[in-house]
DNA sequence: TGTACATCAGTGAACGCGCGTTCACTGATGTAC
DNA sequence: TGTACATCAGTGAACGCGCGTTCACTGATGTAC
């Protein structure tokens, strides 16, 4: 059955991919490898081919979910005008449907606190992954010296994340999209009040 | 070995009490039944005299868990005058030890996201305490309007437990010291921020 | 007050299931000649 | 170009460990008489 030089490759990513989708919906402990196998069409024991260990595919799905979120950020900004961009990303972050489908939603809201409880080693690398979302939404917020925006980002970034977090808690109805309305609302006034506190009390720099 | 009428329920709550520290701590999965039993100084056995099943137990630890910490907000509140008891509530919060020691910590930020996957009649229970979190803050966010209060406090709320999500990936250093000091920033500017908006743009109402 | 019996929280061995991991094997395709 | 051999992704049975759950038993104390 040897397979062309990519096919491995193939393979390997399309088990990530699932993976990353149901550890997203489930969490770390909701994946079983011969279930996931399944899913891609193979049976459990070729798992080994691909990873040292359901471990590992964990810490690569973890990172695989982390990257697309990157990436779709990455593109949004690409498709949007300057002015617009923080709009935009907070708009497709604290939508219904991104509440609703965790598995192709951002890691953070999911994951996080998993996250948080890996070994030092792996943590850092996701805190990387992070700082970068960061500096993707501090690249958005204009009209401030950059130190300023670094920490809007980081404040922006948690209650967009803990906004998902607790609208998920709360479910789909009412209560819940009083959570994402209330999110979002906070985030763009808090970007557009920012300049016009600067004007009221301008001082030098 | 007949135990006074009061032990059982001491046991019992000293096995929930128990639990609820290594849930936060470790997560739904980090707990284990025999690990538990033998923490507490019991045999494994003996926790089917408690419980009907493990499941049974989490589900009480995480009641327990979100029960702690309206219970010490309201304590904060009533130990401090009514204009400052938000920056108390936040400065409590948002603090290194509040981020390192997740056992004895608020619910929401290490659970929050596994409670969001639990059965709809588990998540409405949770749903209804983490209503109770955010009225505790909308009655002190003074000087506007019930409904803005709410508001203001759900956001207020998302960013302050989403900050402890990311200050916990990034860790102990000064990254994560960074993220704290971000969250802590933005919820008390806000909160400060809006009777001058208010001045700035009156409006009958 | 004293005696016999009932109760039941807790003990610890044992069960059994799920699941991660291993392993001998397959067979299509790449490589050497 | 054709032939023999090597490779290795994938198969599926089997292993073994951890862990939730069960169960017969214990023995101190409450209750009935």
């Amino acid at each position: 059955m040897r397979y062309s030089k990519e096919h491995k490759a193939e393979t390997h990513e399309r088990i990530v991919k699932q993976a990353s989708v149901r550890l997203r919906e489930r969490g770390a402990h909701g994946i079983g490898v011969a279930d996931l196998m399944k899913e891609v069409g193979l049976t459990h024991g070729g798992f080994y081919a691909h990873f040292d260990s359901r471990e590992a595919l964990v810490i690569e799905a973890f990172n695989y979910a982390m990257d697309r979120g990157n990436e779709r950020w990455r593109k949004i900004a690409e498709d949007t005008p300057p002015e617009k961009r923080l709009a935009a990303l907070v708009d497709s972050y604290l939508t219904t449907t991104h509440r609703d489908d965790p598995g192709r939603g951002c890691a953070v809201p999911s994951l996080g606190a998993e996250i948080a409880r890996e070994s030092p080693k792996t943590r850092k690398a996701f805190a990387a992954k992070l700082e970068r979302m960061i500096d993707m939404i501090a690249g958005q917020i204009l009209d401030v010296p950059p130190r300023t925006a670094r920490k809007q980002a980081m404040a922006t970034l948690a209650t967009m994340m803990g906004t998902v977090v607790m609208a998920r808690i709360a479910g789909n109805g009412e209560f819940s999209d009083e959570i994402l309305a209330a999110g979002r609302d906070a985030v763009l006034s808090r970007a557009a009040a920012k300049p016009a506190v600067k004007k009221a009390r301008p001082k030098a720099h």
